[in-house]
RNA sequence: GUGGCCGUAGCUCAGAUGGUAGAGUCCCGGAUUGUGAUUCCGGUUGUCGCGGGUUCGAAUCCCGUCGGCCACCCCA
């Protein structure tokens, strides 16, 4: 057991029984994106580490602890990607897809921090990412809300809540920023050793701590929201309008502060009380300097990211996964010659009937282990080739999971009820029950 | 990176004060040699996470290490 080869620390196998859930859920964030006219792009997992330093932002966590870093064998400095956006924008305006145009972009896959693993955090972990580019407006900003409220409502999630906030322009949060110095070093007493290094790292995020001892002086702190350029605030009043005139409920939460550098204007949160200390399940805002800072021309742009493991928790403690796809049928032989008519039938009904999940019976054995196994596969019914149906040149039916006689079809006949079982069953991915045959 | 709890068959777990392991489940076979899920009978399954120490003797005590869970931190 010693040697025995385990995976990575915080890297976990997506098995057989989970990845139903998986399936089901990426092909409604599929189809939800869709729906607001938003193209897929497929990124690389590995980039240049530097591309990371420049984006997320030197001091930041990410950057300094958490990358998984390495030489390639040319002596390049690689990173695994801790998150999408960067890699997004590198792409976009490696091949002109941002220059002077609008783009509406979306990504899926695993993202790679060290972190120490937890409840709702892993090492390897699954980002669905979203971007929007070209646009300046509140419009947009409204828009990628919009699109994770229909999500949520899609997925019947409804114990969410939305937090809002603006950071303002870089040159507005670069001066609140010193404001908000000068004023908690007047207090420098009182802060704790954490907060006194972030003074120089990231003091936005002072206010955003959990120690109590700490919150009669942030709440005597300037407020970000004050201290907002005139466009700010602007374009903040305006989100909201647009939010309440879509029914989107929210609240405005002045120390809402995004711990990568690149954010500007807008920032959201999606928070749920369900999942313990991780609890924010998706995250976004705008980030106006990034392009021109990766290299591109000065291009507006807005987006957000959602954990998926994050998700896939929370709708499990709301019951109501899908679970595995098992076979509609069975097929069970057992007789002198059953085999090769079996194999040659079970192809046959497949080249009949395209959405016909069929597990045909391999290994041998008697009746009883057979029919053992059809059961246990899920399958709603056994299919069954004994000296009786080949006599006959038939197939048996057998009913699995419902009250019913087994009876003998020609295979025309099975063709056609086959049919009609699938058409009034549902598809896989709406399926939380196998679907029963009248 | 820091802290708390935990690590015994594939899975869920029992093994008071140290005497080298058990239950349920699962899997396989059988109960009139063509019929599952229920019932009954029988069977397989482990270097007790790993390494070291104390001891005549360690799953049990001590140290280290790896891993898991939860929290801090950070974030999706």
């Amino acid at each position: 057991m010693s040697r025995q080869i385990r995976s990575i620390r915080g890297m976990h196998d997506i098995l057989p029984e989970q990845s139903g859930a998986w399936q089901w859920l990426e092909a409604r964030v599929r189809d939800t994106l869709a729906a607001y006219g938003y193209q897929e792009i497929r990124l690389p997992i590995l980039e240049q580490t530097e591309l990371f330093a420049r984006s997320i932002g030197e001091v930041t966590d990410i950057v300094e602890k958490e990358m998984y870093t390495f030489e390639d064998r040319n002596g390049d400095s690689l990173t695994l990607r801790p998150e999408g956006t960067a890699g997004c924008v590198r792409a976009g305006v490696e091949h002109g897809l941002l220059h002077n145009q609008q783009q509406r972009l979306w990504y899926a896959g695993p993202m790679f921090r060290h972190e120490r693993p937890q409840k709702g955090r892993y090492r390897q972990f699954h980002q669905v990412g979203v971007e929007a580019f070209g646009l300046e407006g509140p419009d947009i900003d409204a828009e990628l809300i919009l699109v994770t409220a229909r999500l949520w409502r899609r997925l019947g999630l409804d114990n969410l809540r939305l937090e809002i906030n603006s950071l303002g322009s870089p040159e507005a949060r670069a001066s609140y920023r010193q404001l908000l110095v000068d004023y908690l070093s007047g207090h420098a007493e009182a802060l704790d050793e954490e907060a006194r290094q972030r003074l120089h790292t990231n003091p936005l995020r002072i206010l955003d701590s959990k120690n109590p001892a700490l919150r009669e002086i942030i709440a005597g702190a300037p407020s970000l929201l004050d201290h907002l350029d005139q466009a700010s605030r602007e374009h903040f009043q305006q989100l909201q309008a647009l939010l309440r005139a879509a029914g989107v409920e929210f609240t405005v939460n002045p120390r809402l502060v995004r711990g990568l550098d690149y954010y500007c204007r807008t920032v959201f949160e999606w928070i749920t009380e369900d999942l313990g200390a991780q609890g924010t399940v998706c995250a976004g805002g705008r980030y106006d300097g990034l392009v021109a800072q990766l290299g591109g021309r000065p291009t507006p742009a807005a987006g957000f990211a959602m954990g998926v493991e994050r998700l896939l928790s929370l709708l499990e403690t709301r019951g109501g996964l899908p679970g595995l796809h098992p076979p509609h049928v069975y097929l069970v032989m057992a007789a002198e010659g059953a085999l090769e008519t079996g194999v040659q039938l079970a192809e046959a009904l497949r080249d009949a009937l395209p959405g016909l999940r069929l597990q045909m019976h391999c290994g041998g054995g008697g009746f009883k282990a057979q029919l053992r196994r059809a059961d246990r596969s899920g399958a709603d019914w056994a299919l069954i080739l004994g000296e009786s149906e080949l006599a006959a040149g038939g197939v048996g039916l057998k009913p699995l999971r419902q009250a019913g006689e087994q009876e003998t079809l020609q295979r025309d006949a099975l063709v056609a009820r086959l049919a009609r079982c699938l058409e009034i069953s549902p598809s896989p991915h709406d399926a939380k029950e196998s679907p029963v045959c009248p």
